[in-house]
DNA sequence: GTTTGGCACTCTACGGCCCTGAGTGCCAAT
DNA sequence: ATTGGCACTCAGGGCCGTAGAGTGCCAAAC
């Protein structure tokens, strides 16, 4: 999205005044804005005929339209853009809001339930609907790996990574080995690479297999076969994937009532595809990001906006969360929500590893 | 439910074949069927004016309503559940068709992704929303069971079940126990236990324990405590869940296009906890059920209905799967899908255990 | 030259009205 | 018992008029 900068200069402070002064009452109810009500509202003495000249001037602009002739004027995209980049201050969070989330937080045991809790959080506080990415950690660390037989050549390879998360993995092996051999090969694992990195590990070891290929050494081999699947990448990390809460909160917006509209934004929702691609940018981008309407590039959040913020542990990102819901919501409020979760998940993520 | 069977004979042979001709029209196009439309669609040589005579009487005993004064007549639940009772005749599915579901379920290789094949088929096939419960196995045979000492009293446990399944579960313990101590451990259940059903293993173990209380057997001790937590039941199963397809298919049907009711049953579909009362009903009952509009008991199905089948093994239920879509849904296509995707999924099931 | 009041204009929303088409209910004739 | 005829009812669509809200423009005022 190209998303130019609007430099702030083209404005008249008044203007970006009763320009802020319309997007908040429109964000408030909804309705078309017009120059009387702007009038009264604001508390500049400004007689409506003067209001109108300066709304025609900001539709001019772009940052304003009107519905039809005789209504009152609703922000563009534009429009909505300048608000949250200049015009709008965001409100942190009272304290006590704060605490209660961070003991709903601590509530939860596994990652898994971390993530759930921050998104009905997330969705629980906005109203809208919450969306976490699952934390996927790049660096993970190799605790303990045992392995044992199964019928038919098939090998049950156990991971324990980063102190907590347990995977299972089954291996389709060359031949039935027995248990003694399989304790084995997990013994040289664990002696040699526990505490280090699961792709070190691999390229490690293969390379190792290089080395003394000549020499036949049955543990090695053993060793190789069995950790080249168990720790292949394409198996180790879970599928790219998020947990959604209050989607139908949406339901609840007459600017989303739209059934086919609706249709649309829930199989966006269970194919995920669009939204990961989406919520990938953000991987790579540090604090709060707005995706205001047609800004994130996929049509079926046109008439949405998404606000998302990476989490992670200082160094990493581990994943991005965030918030769903029509164009016309109260950024004021959602931004330091999102804001805050994301710090409480990490620091929860933090603590718990 | 109260449902009382509809006894036939209230109907004459002219009154049912109208009724069934009605139900089948309006499935098809969904307007209200009038007298003349009647009169040219059955192959019955009568006038409309007959035909509006038997019409009268089956509104007057609930088969029909007519929406307002000048319209024609839709069925009421009543009218439809004489329909699936007594006079549709289902139409069983081609066998190219049942080929290549057969085909699509081989593809899957986990329990997991044999329910998601089902659920997908089901909802593909009807263009509705097909739902399937996760197979529950009430006999669950011990395979093999390891501990892996974790730091802090903390064991994980690995239970192999039914040849395939492998269930993890971290376990709080008295004391830190040594590798050794905890092989002894599985060794011992291993040795005696392996190939018995998990609820016996539990039992047997206990009494065990009590009859030995006196005399002082560490293992035993040790065997018992961890016993204990890795196969209580509440750990062991888990949570009842179901997996669901094609949820915006139901925003496609104009019947269902309110939003409010919309979101309603997407509210259920999130909280599960109806939709699973619901389906447990069917746990204990054979072959197809059937439920009409409000029949189900549950406000947010009252313009829907449920087709669903219990699936298994022969002697023992696993799950339900079946389909959710407007009362108004074509019944003699539906009902054959939903029995062979039931047959083919047990098929599926035992084949891999 | 910015601001303002005044005025004509435009557009939507809403209610009433009429007409049409579809279908019914009833009655008298077959 | 069945049928044709006829009066009746009702939803839906098009049309009109009105009320309300808001605009744009212009000329006067500050």
């Amino acid at each position: 999205m190209a998303r130019q900068p609007v430099p702030a200069s083209q404005l008249s402070d008044r203007a970006q005044l009763l320009l802020k002064a319309l997007v908040q009452r429109y964000i408030e109810d909804g309705q078309p804005v017009g120059s009387r009500t702007l009038a009264k509202n604001t508390g500049m003495d400004l007689s409506p005929a003067t209001i109108r000249n300066v709304m025609s001037d900001l539709e001019e602009l772009g940052f304003l339209r009107a519905p039809h002739t005789s209504a009152g004027r609703v922000p563009t995209v534009r429009g909505y853009r300048f608000f949250v980049d200049t015009l709008m201050q965001v409100r942190p969070l009272e304290n006590a809001a704060v605490q209660s989330m961070e003991r709903e937080l601590r509530g939860a045991h596994s990652t898994h339930g971390l993530v759930q809790s921050a998104s009905t959080l997330l969705s629980g506080l906005s109203h809208m609907a919450g969306i976490v990415m699952i934390p996927r950690r790049d660096s993970v660390t190799l605790r303990q790996i045992e392995f044992l037989p199964l019928s038919e050549r098939r090998v049950l390879a156990i991971i324990v990574v980063n102190e907590r998360e347990v995977q299972n993995r089954i291996l389709h092996v060359s031949r039935d080995y027995t248990r003694t051999e399989l304790t084995e090969a997990a013994n040289y694992l664990n002696r040699l690479f526990a505490g280090h990195d699961l792709q070190q590990v691999r390229a490690q070891l293969l390379a190792e297999l290089q080395a003394a290929e000549l020499e036949a050494n049955d543990l090695l081999q053993r060793v190789a076969e069995m950790a080249e699947q168990a720790l292949s990448p394409e198996a180790r990390e879970l599928p790219d994937d998020f947990v959604l809460a209050g989607q139908t909160n949406l339901m609840g917006f007459s600017e989303l009532a739209d059934v086919q509209r609706l249709r649309g934004l829930f199989e966006a929702f269970t194919h995920k595809r669009d939204l990961l691609g989406l919520f990938d940018q953000c991987l790579r981008a540090d604090g709060v990001q707005i995706y205001i309407g047609d800004e994130s590039g996929y049509e079926v959040l046109d008439e949405c906006s998404v606000i998302a913020a990476p989490y992670g542990c200082p160094g990493q990102t581990l994943g991005v969360l965030g918030i769903i819901g029509p164009t016309r919501m109260a950024y004021e409020r959602v931004v330091p929500l999102v804001d805050v979760t994301a710090k409480l998940l990490s620091a929860a993520l933090n603590s718990q590893a």
